[in-house]
DNA sequence: TAAAAATCAGGTAAAAACACGCGTATAATT
DNA sequence: AATTATACGCGTGTTTTTACCTGATTTTTA
């Protein structure tokens, strides 16, 4: 019986070891390697003469997160099977992990029998993905790519002008630094900055910088 | 050889399990008990005929964190042996973790050598903390408990009061609505987000969140 | 070619950031 | 007992920044 090959990636060292220690016993699993972040995963995986079958990507990690991994790999190799694990249930970049190929979404709230139920699946060409997720995906398919006032909790994805914009306000720079450092006009940043609140539905900067943190935009590890 | 009995409190599941895993076949230990949240693990601590020698602590949990568990357990048992784990090097919470009556502070990043030191180390009635932990000290030693300008990177602990507003702020309310809230005017809150400015070193209120969220101050699950 | 993204302009009002100062209560230190 | 430090409350200012509006042009992308 050929057994599943499986690779992790995972920023957290306690997490990752930990995952391995879970999975290396089950006994259709095979673990051929454990990785620290995206871009050496990618590294080592061009290197490998068998590839894995299923991939488990953290979603946020520094360097390169799960959903950029997942793009570069959705060319390269389509049928590597991705699932991606994230702390939160993230809705709002669940659409982004479908586009970039993912076939799978794990809280990583969830428990072992979860996480091997989800493997198999993959591994049969088939999805996992948690209700929340399918929740998600009814929504997004209502509204195509717009932006969209936040009555409902159905959230469409900033551009990559305003994710900029974003994670410098998070930052801690006011519009004119902004304006300034991208060489724009201060109503120019300022119009970005309207448009992911009335994208996000947040009320202030508080919101937009939470928004950012949650979703995996802007990643704060200065305190 | 008497095995060091030692207790998980973790709320992440897949974390509890594998860390459980990595410490279950370490020789000298023994986990007597794995736990999702502080409140859960007190509880159960009151029924225990025998006691863990040391607890690894999560600091982020929902209903009661490490802090506030290591407090309790200060007074009620304070023979056993506290460890509290964090994702990132949270400095600004060591004074709180120390006062708090820790005996040592993991980063979730470090390895389980480290990890199996910590407990090794804490059972020993001494102390295991980090570089960063050992800085954070001697820094909180010099300056005693009030505000200070963010020129270093030194910080001292905000008011009950403060973090109030700081966790109102972060729900997106404005000076004034936080001022209705709390039968206050609105001077006497500007006055507390200026001192919390002053006390944090941010810029703005974008600065404010951040702060809130890397210290655990405010629990971002809202998207 | 049509839609979306990015750019800029003008204005207004609210909110935040940053000066000061002033008073009270309380707890720790000398 | 007196001093000191601190938290907490409130006030008057000013300037900067944000929030929200309408409208427009150009470029990019689907």
């Amino acid at each position: 019986m050929n057994k599943i090959k499986i690779a992790l990636v995972e920023d957290q060292r306690l997490f990752r070891d930990g995952l391995h220690a879970l999975l290396k016993d089950v006994e259709d699993f095979e673990i051929m390697g454990v990785m620290e972040n995206g871009k050496i995963f990618l590294d080592k995986l061009a290197t490998y003469p068998v590839k894995p079958d299923v991939v488990l990507l953290d979603l946020n990690m520094p360097e390169m997160n799960g959903v950029e991994v997942s793009k570069v790999m959705q060319k390269k190799y389509p049928e590597i099977k991705i699932i991606i694990l994230t702390v939160y249930d993230q809705e709002r970049f669940i659409n982004k992990m479908i586009e970039a190929g993912a076939a799978g979404y794990l809280v990583k709230n969830c428990d072992l029998e979860e996480v091997i139920h989800s493997i198999r699946t993959v591994y049969k060409s088939e999805f996992y993905f948690n209700e929340t997720a399918i929740k998600a995906m009814r929504n997004a398919s209502k509204h195509k790519g717009a932006l969209l006032q936040a009555n409902g909790n159905i959230q469409i994805e900033l551009t990559d002008r305003e994710k900029m914009i974003l994670q410098m306000i998070c930052k801690e720079f006011t519009n004119s630094e902004i304006a300034e450092k991208l060489q724009l006009s201060t109503r120019t940043v300022d119009g970005h900055r309207n448009n992911i609140l009335a994208k996000t539905g947040c009320r202030n900067t508080a919101g937009l910088v939470l928004y950012a943190v949650n979703t995996g935009i802007f990643e704060s590890k200065l305190f």
